[in-house]
Parts: structure tokens; C-alpha cells; sequence
DNA sequence: TAAATTAGTATCGACTCGATACTAATTAAA
DNA sequence: TTTAATTAGTATCGAGTCGATACTAATTTA
């Protein structure tokens, strides 16, 4: 009972270490490291209040010195777009750029995986993603870092009609489509 | 129906990410980097067979040149040892030093996932343990890598009576514990 | 016996990453 | 209101990863 969480452990290690190395291969062809396509990644999922060198510092874990540096070389290879904030005008905000979007649409490493779970159940997948999803939120709430979720699972949002919400916390509108994005004052309402 | 194997896409590769944090925050104090917590746990875990350069170039998916560089460090703080093989002259075996397993010990890094998956019914946990662990073997084979799962697992181990186990690809006999070390021969029995 | 293969090491350059020190903008305090 | 503290971001340094390339030495194959 007790050994079946730290296989899950083992496993997700060594499964994130084979996307990593993945990854590597593939990005490695333009010339980029992993840390790179996360961070696209990121970006191209960040809404309007998350998408800034702090932000993405936090989402990947490493100090705001580093992703400043690697913000740099994605920069200089034309593939995101920085730009000052109108109101805080120490803020930068991030954007990917033309060229970046289509390098990530080129990428698609989604249908890897697609093809590496065609024969296992849906329905143990729908285990796996619940029992994953759940520990992640623990793990973070533990490390009282961020859990970067979707504003439609966060206790902020509140719907206000069929197409308008509201995020309680900026107080301000959101559209349909903004409720699909990732934020950092994302708190799950799972979490009570 | 297909968003699941996404969604389990990058809760792993999240979840990936804050262990690789983790891992940098706690070995970091060491002054090592997340590879060499890899590779010590590699070196614990691997067979007489697979304590090698080699072997473990492939575990971590980098190039040789790129691991000795690691070994070299390793070495130099005292946590592996390196020995000659008896019958090929060109292979190093590996092994934890004294205080290489020590250090290994001290780290228990999975205490804390313990604690993230207090609450999670071990039924779904149970399940995703074998979606993550079949989407592994796929994903392994799908790139004509190895698995290095353990002895026990493989289509070679033949159990001869209660204690003693034969390896039909090595041609060896095995002991009860060395079945639960990892093989970089390993062919699990579920792929037929 | 010679050629090819295999295991491992050495060196180079680009990059990560934390630590430290810095600038500039904003906020809190006196 | 002026000053002090905080916050967002950048610059620089050193140790290390990582792939690529070139190398040595041992073993296999031809």
C-alpha cells in the first residue's frame, strides 16, 4: 500500500526524463534547449495577468536571473516579443511572436503520446490523469508554489452569463476563451 | 476521449518539472545538479550487468561523452567508485562509494511524495500506476529504447526454485534480491 | 594479420543555473 | 513630501550540462 505512490514517483521521473530527452532532440535541431520550448509553452497558454518574466520564473522553477537570460536568446531568435506594461511600467510583458507560434504549431509533441496510449483504457487513463492532477495540487500547495491552472477551475471565476465571466480577484471581465488560459493566482477550487 | 493523453502529457511533464526542481533544490546544497541524484539512483538501483558508462548514458538519454563528464565529478567528490572489468578491458564498472550511499540515504526524496498522495484513494493511484507504466513500455518501444525495468519483470528471468532465478540471456544464475535490480536488457513480459 | 567495431575519455563552444550586484519604478513610512 | 523599502527586471561570473568531434585502447570480424 505503501510502495505504490513512490512507483508512481519512479515513473513519472523517468517518463518526464524521456520527454525531456525528447524534447531535446527535437528542439535541439533549431538550436534550443528544453527550458526553451517549456517556456513557449507557457507563454503561449499565459493570460494577461501572468505573462511576465516573474511569472514564467515561477512556472519553471528557476530564479528570475536565469529566465531572464534565457528570455535573451529567445529574443534574439526572434521568437517572443517583449514589451513594457502600460500601468507598472517596471513590468515587461511577453508575447510569442509570429515565428514562434509557428515554430510551436510545427512541433506538436502531443501525437507522440497519442500513440504511445492508444491501447491502454480510457478509462485508466481518466484514473491516471485525476490521481496525477490531484497530487500535483497537493505538491504544490505543500511547496506553496503555484499551481498555474485554468481560470474555468479557479475559485476566482465566477460565470456571469453564458459567454461573459469574472474573475473575482482582478476584478475584471473575462471571455470564453480567456477562461481556457493558465494564470498564476490560479487557486483550484478542489482545494478547500 | 483524445484530450485525455494530453492532459496526462502535461501533468507528467509538470510534475516532471517540480521533482527536477526539488531535486535541484535539495542536492543543490551538495553542490551537484539534478543528473547526478539520477545517476547515483541509477547506480543503486542497476544489475551486474548494467553498472556501466554505457548503461547509463542510455538511462539518462545523453551521449557517453556527455556522462563521463558526470563520472568524473562523481568521482572526484568521493561518491562512485570505478573499477575495470575483469574479462573486457575496454568497460568501467560503477558503484556507489560508502558515502555516495549515504548521501542517497539522507535525500529520501520520497517522503514528500508520500505525503502529496496521503489523500488519494489507493485504487486510482493503483490505476495510474499501470496507465503511466504501460504508456512507458510504449513509449520505450516505440523509440527502440530500453526500459531497464527490473529482472523480475523480464521475459528471461525463469524462476528455478523458491530462491534461486536464471537469466536466459546472460546465462546466469541470479539471487532472489538481484532480481529487483534494474537491467539494461530488460524486456518486459507484457509486450509480446 | 589487418580492418572494423566498441567502451571510454578529452576538449570545445553554447547554454543553464544560482548568486550577487546592479538600475529603475513603485509603494510604504516618516 | 521626502525618504526608505520593496519589486521587476537585467548584467555578470563561475561551475556544470550537453552534443559534437576527435582521440585511445581493447576486442571482434574479415
Amino acid at each position: 500500500m505503501l510502495k505504490n505512490p513512490v512507483a508512481m514517483l519512479q515513473l513519472v521521473e523517468r517518463l518526464g526524463n524521456l520527454i525531456r530527452a525528447e524534447m531535446r532532440r527535437v528542439i535541439g535541431q533549431e538550436g534550443l534547449q528544453p527550458v526553451h520550448l517549456e517556456a513557449m509553452l507557457f507563454l503561449n497558454q499565459a493570460n494577461r495577468f501572468s505573462n511576465t518574466p516573474q511569472s514564467l520564473a515561477e512556472f519553471l522553477g528557476v530564479t528570475k536571473g536565469t529566465v531572464s537570460q534565457s528570455l535573451l536568446l529567445l529574443d534574439r531568435r526572434g521568437l517572443i516579443e517583449r514589451y513594457q506594461d502600460e500601468v507598472d511600467r517596471r513590468v515587461v510583458r511577453l508575447r510569442l511572436s509570429q515565428q514562434g507560434e509557428e515554430m510551436l504549431e510545427e512541433m506538436q509533441p502531443a501525437s507522440m503520446w497519442q500513440s504511445a496510449t492508444r491501447n491502454i483504457s480510457a478509462n485508466r487513463i481518466r484514473n491516471g490523469v485525476s490521481a496525477l492532477r490531484e497530487t500535483l495540487y497537493m505538491l504544490q500547495n505543500h511547496n506553496g508554489a503555484r499551481t498555474f491552472g485554468v481560470c474555468n477551475t479557479c475559485i476566482y471565476c465566477q460565470r456571469k452569463s453564458q459567454r461573459t465571466h469574472h474573475c473575482a480577484l482582478f476584478a475584471e471581465r473575462l471571455s470564453g476563451p480567456e477562461t481556457r488560459l493558465v494564470c498564476r493566482e490560479h487557486v483550484p477550487k478542489s482545494a478547500s
